[in-house]
DNA sequence: ATTTTTGCACTGACCAGTCAGTTTAAAAAT
DNA sequence: ATTTTTAAACTGACTGGTCAGTGCAAAAAT
């Protein structure tokens, strides 16, 4: 297991206790919030002795803010990506909407415990990390507001739409839906929920279809 | 003795402080969550002694799931006197989802706190009042999954819809948006935020509007 | 040789829940 | 009317347990 370090001093191997330390903070918060979760259960479902924990986290809330910025930094990467993509295929705006409600939705499919706690910590007032959370969601929402704003401009959406509001509302669809999904329709496919979504989306609700 | 309980008002003593605790405990855990809210907090902004908390309740989640039922109780009857309102009043089922989702901002400006508590607990696993919770969500989505059919059933929605998801996706919708409003923008009024909700939700963005 | 991890004992703060005793106010007795 | 009785409602100091974080010497990995 050895992994020649192509980058500067920083360790492999600390990295790797890192990442299990991510990893067991993550579902465990998610089923039972911060508070609840003691630092000891974490260290045990990693396989890492509690003082490792003190010795790669300065504390509990340093270890869950590092987490989560950790994790939203990969779902803005993807979003960015989607629309991205989207852009240099041609599509149209609508189009990047609808591939970053995928994108969301495969995030949301391959962490659902991150997913978990970050809506559940997402709107809470008077706690230690919330400025981190504060920064970290608006770097998400700006995404989606930013393809909107685009579109307005193009002259693709209208331009009575409230731009903030549309994003949080578009967010929150694809969020409680998904959830809905993973936790009570866990059988069904990505592709199904894509199309469910994209129908709203699209305002194809109405009519006979 | 022979307290008069049954006076319909409510109003015994033990009523009037149990719905202190109430009170005081919403607003605890939604700014803190449940572990990190303290018996002790909540006796003291209800202003009454810990061990009434402990007559009153047979323990801390007792205390949280009676809340929880209380509160989602209030909303599910909202939504469903909105509903009924509407098809009396003649409107079509998009009306109706209209006016629930007028329902929806009442209810969330008036509790914010108990929105936001609802939340962060909604999609935790493992948590002692996880079977309350379940029921008490279904009681609410139901109520707009059965406008969705109903709507679908008379020709007014596409057969292609898929209700459960459109249901859950409708209610993230609102939700969202509604916590980012009372987070973000706490002075616009409902009425600015219901206009751009049934804009999304009518399908009247795309297009120059 | 240096960094990282382990194992484990320890501390001090904190907190859910208890319980013996006190207050409140209505009913019964005088 | 006034006093006495009763039960419900409430109080707050106390207990037993839990947990974040520390300290450190030895071991393992690099």
């Amino acid at each position: 297991m050895e992994r020649s370090s192509a980058t500067s001093g920083g360790s492999t191997r600390r990295e790797a206790t890192r990442q299990k330390l991510y990893e067991a903070a993550v579902t465990l918060i998610a089923e039972q919030g911060f508070s609840a979760t003691t630092v000891d259960e974490i260290a045990e479902r990693a396989g890492v002795a509690k003082g490792t924990v003190y010795y790669n986290f300065a504390s509990k809330s340093v270890l869950f803010e590092e987490l989560l910025r950790h994790g939203v930094g990969l779902l803005t990467a993807s979003l960015r990506e989607a629309a991205e993509r989207t852009a240099a295929e041609g599509g149209s705006r609508v189009d990047a909407l609808d591939a970053m409600v995928r994108a969301g939705l495969v995030f949301i499919d391959r962490y659902p415990a991150f997913t978990q706690l970050y809506v559940a910590e997402l709107w809470r007032t008077n706690r230690a990390w919330q400025s981190t959370l504060m920064v970290v969601r608006q770097e998400a929402v700006a995404v989606v507001e930013g393809v909107l704003r685009e579109g307005v401009a193009a002259g693709e959406f209208s331009d009575e739409i409230d731009v903030q509001l549309t994003a949080a509302a578009l967010v929150g669809m694809v969020l409680v839906a998904a959830l809905d999904w993973k936790s009570f329709q866990p059988e069904r496919s990505l592709d199904d929920v894509h199309a469910a979504l994209s129908r709203l989306l699209q305002g194809r609700v109405s009519g006979k279809g």
